[in-house]
Order: structure tokens, then sequence, then C-alpha cells
DNA sequence: TCCACGCTTCGATGGAGGTCGAAGCGATCC
DNA sequence: GGATCGCTTCGACCTCCATCGAAGCGTGGA
């Protein structure tokens, strides 16, 4: 009587019973996206096993992998598996000491990091949010659609289809004195881990980014993706974006 | 280097490995105490097996045991415990059809129950919580002290060495028209599941619920322990208590 | 006091899955 | 285009644990 969906929760259950997979899950924690072999390193286990367990993961739908040339990046699928594993730390019966500090640090992440080349976070998607409402970019409602996510899952990025750059956009890149690389790809789009939206990438987020640190709105960690917003970084997305950062 | 408390997750994660357990969690999810027996029928194993599965998720800090005679119940530990469980359910490949109906469900019960025979939930712990703010008990505070909840796990109650009936209170239970049975220890408290704070329980909190009942104050299910507030209810409660539920 | 009942413990059985080396498969570099 | 690298697949081994019957242990009732 009680078969069916009611117990497939212990498949889920299943999949962090295992130290190893359970240190990936670690790993990746943060909304990072890691190559199996590091995956593997932090995981103490050896790239057969790695393997066999991102496999698994993937399959149910915890993590998402992305091809990168010869190298396969997986993160998590989305927020609902970073609950998962916030709901089994407060459970495991060594409170780390360091909870605090791991929390604060992917909490950081989850409010602005960088992706690569481009902003990421929660900045990350309120920009491209902003762009779209100040009539900059055109063609997506900025939220997110899970259709797209499964067409773009083998590269992990979206193309310019749903979105391109209008008039208005174009003055705007040079009246905010942003250099545009020209052999790249102008408007591309990354699925946020941690807001399941889009953020912006390709050349335009990538200049977006440079022209930040040069104006010295945002400063980039050394030792993580975190990115700091500094005071007239916040002014500056008010007037410019109308994006206020919640403290 | 990522010894110790790290995977200690996995330990946890093994609990949730096995759809027996997972089945017995799911019946105590919505915060009720069930005997092993009723439990194994649920999980739909023997009762050696049952006996296993309990001990094993007693012993993790999952779930929590009171003797009754010779009734053994079990219930969850507390909240985190029914986060993880929701965080499993979310991630589950089929959706469960019925969990829209299944939290509803667990939001009454959460709101305002029975625990045997007197009020728990967010009601049981407000009105402990009033009376205490209108001096008719004193002792303690009605915050949640885990040393208490450590001390009391044999037997799932409280003492009366921390809360006391003033002379106030003696004159409101006169004046409520409480009937209190005299043969049964007047002030014991519960450990709220779902509130890590303490509610009423013992003679006076039985007469309580009996006196609420009488007057229409609230209305008891016959097929759950989940208990429903009447206008009046609310409006009594406003008056004498100060409790304003939420919507 | 003896029996019935609820639950736990013990011991044996069987299946699921974590592990790694070796081989296979693309992609990249020189 | 051959060598290297990153990753996956395959096959074999082995440990862990879910399961149940039977026995043991309190509690409650007659």
């Amino acid at each position: 009587m009680t078969q069916g969906g009611d117990a497939d929760i212990a498949t889920i259950g299943a999949l962090v019973a295992d130290p190893g997979r359970c240190r990936i899950l670690l790993a990746l924690g943060d909304g990072r996206a890691l190559p199996a072999a590091r995956l593997a390193a932090e995981a103490g286990v050896s790239a057969a096993t790695a393997s066999s367990h991102l496999g698994r993961l993937t399959n149910a739908g915890l993590l998402a992998v992305e091809a990168h040339g010869r190298h396969r990046y997986y993160r998590l699928a989305g927020p609902a598996v970073a609950r998962l594993i916030e709901a089994l730390q407060q459970l495991a019966p060594t409170t780390p000491i360091r909870s605090l500090r791991q929390d604060t640090r992917a909490q950081a992440l989850r409010s602005a990091r960088t992706c690569y080349d481009h902003l990421a976070g929660h900045l990350g998607v309120e920009l491209m949010s902003a762009m779209i409402d100040r009539g900059d970019l055109t063609g997506g409602d900025g939220t997110f659609d899970p259709s797209h996510a499964q067409q773009d899952k083998r590269t992990g990025y979206g193309h310019d289809v749903d979105y391109t750059l209008t008039e208005s956009g174009t003055s705007f890149v040079a009246s905010f004195g942003l250099r545009v690389p020209a052999h790249r790809r102008l408007i591309r789009y990354c699925v946020d881990w941690s807001e399941q939206r889009h953020h912006l990438a390709g050349a335009l987020g990538r200049s977006l980014l440079d022209r930040f640190t040069e104006t010295d709105w945002i400063r980039r960690s050394d030792t993580s993706r975190a990115v700091h917003v500094t005071e007239t970084g916040q002014k500056g997305l008010h007037e410019t974006f109308g994006i206020t950062l919640g403290r």
C-alpha cells in the first residue's frame, strides 16, 4: 500500500549515504563547478570510483555537468540540493566547528561571485534583470525556463537566441565605458546555481565585470570566487541599475 | 585531511538510505508519537527489523522515545529531522501527488494539536507562554532548554520543579471554570516537537483542553490529532490570554 | 503466580553496492 | 598523426547491512 513514490526518498537518501559522495557534495556546496579529477581528490577515491559516484549523482538530478574541452565540470543542480546538505549537516553528530565560517563563505558566494569571467550569484541575476528592465537587453523575462537549461546542459551556456542588445543597450555600452572584446559572442547566459535564473555571460558579461573592477565598484577575493561590493559600488549599482543589495 | 566531522553527514545519510526507515520517518513526519508495532506495520517489516531501525534512528538522535507502560512511543526528535525529510521529498524523483494535502495536514498539526490529553503545537506553547506572562505560572521563561530535554528523555515529560502555579493562577483556575483532577500531578510540560519550547501537560493541561472543548473554543478532529480553533475561540484566546493566532 | 503481550537481542542468510586496476574513448598538444 | 591527458566503462572482489525466526526480558492483566 505504501509503494510507489512514497519511499523514493530512500533512493535520494542512498546517494548521501556514502562518505565519498558526501565529500563531493560538500566540495560543491558553495556552488562552484569542479572537474571530475578534482572531485576525486576531494573525496579521496580513485578516478574510477569518483566517476561512478558522479554518474549516479548526475543521473539522480543532484548534479549538473558541463563539458569544457576534455574536462567535465560538475556542480550542484539547484538550491534544493544545497538545502539537503544543510539539513544533513545540522543533524550530523559532531556539529562542525567551522560551520559558521563555512556558512558565511557560502553566503558570500550566493550573494555575489564570479563565474569564470563574469558575475553570478544574486548580484549577477539582478544585474541581468535590471538591464532587461532598462531596455538594454530584450528577449527574455529573466526568469528561469527549465526547457532551456535542458537544451544547454551539454555546454552549460545559453546562446543569444533569447537575448539581444537593443539600441539603448549599445549606447549604454559606450557611455558606461565598456570595452567589449570583439572575438567573442556578445551575449551568453548561464543558469545561476543559487538563484535558478539567468545571469549574464559572454563578452558583455565579461566587460561588465572588468569595468566594475576598474571603477572599484567591486573587489574580487584572492582565495575564493566571492565578490565584495564596495560602498561606491552599492551607490553606483543603485543609481545606474536600480539595484539595492540586501545588507 | 577531510577526516573527522566532515563526512559524518554520510552516517546521517545512511539512515535515510533504507526504504523501511524512510517509511517510519514519513509516518512520524507530522509530529505524532507512535508505538513500535505500528511503525513496523507502516514500514512493512517484522517487529525485529523495525526494532533495529528504531534503535539506530534513536541512537543517532533522529528519533526520541517515550516509554508508556509496555509500549514505547517514538517521535521525531526535532524540527531539523522534519526539514531533512522535506529536503529529501523535494528531490525525490516522483513528487508525491498528495504532497499538498500532506503538507496542509502537517501544517495543521504544527499549528495546533493534541498531545495525549493536552494541547500542543503553536497554540500549546503560546498558551503556556501566555500563562507565564499573566503570572499564573512561574519558574520558567517558556523557552527551550536542551539540558532539561536531555534529563527527561526517558519519560518524555518534565516535572513541576520548574513551573509552579501562583496565587493568581489558582484564582484563574476557579474563575475559568477548570475542573482539575486531583489524582494527577498538577503541572507537567512536554518539549514540543514543532516548536522546541514547552507546552503545558499534567492535570492543568488536561483541564484546559477539556474546558476549551466545552466552551467550543476548539474542536477536535475525528481522524487526526489536529485541533480547529473556532471564531469564538480566537476571540476568547485573545481576550483572556492575549494570544493572536496567525491567519 | 502464571500467562499474554510488546519489544529487543541474537544468529544466520542473502543481496546490494563501494572499491580499484585495466582497458576503452575523445579531446588536446606538440 | 602519434603521444598524452581526462574521464568513463568493465569486471572482480569484498564489506556492510537489511531481513527474519527464535529466544529473552519487562510490563500488565487474570
